[in-house]
DNA sequence: CTTGAGCGT
């Protein structure tokens, strides 16, 4: 089905805590399927975190498999919220 | 040493 393909299998990943690191949010997600990639994104220029960031998984299986399970989960407190990115 | 809906150096 990947009818609508975003750009390669990226989810976006929202409401993660300030005190999560992109090491723990990867090992998170490997739970789902194989990670190819995390990215965190962070303000350029002020430095904040903005409090989401995307996934890249190795195929669309695990991407989906990750926002069926990881889609909700209590992650340090916080329920993550994963979907498909949109670009 | 701060914040809380969002879609990306």
């Amino acid at each position: 089905m990947a009818a609508a393909d975003p750009v390669r299998y990226s989810v976006y990943v929202g409401n993660i805590p300030y005190h999560t690191s992109n090491n723990d949010l990867g090992n998170f997600f490997s739970q789902a399927g194989q990670v190819v990639n995390v990215r965190l994104v962070n303000d350029r220029e002020t430095g904040r975190p903005k409090g989401f960031g995307f996934c890249e998984f190795a195929d669309e299986a695990g991407a989906q498999n990750a926002i069926n399970i990881l889609n909700g989960a209590d992650f340090n407190g916080r329920q993550l919220r994963v979907n498909w990115a949109n670009k």
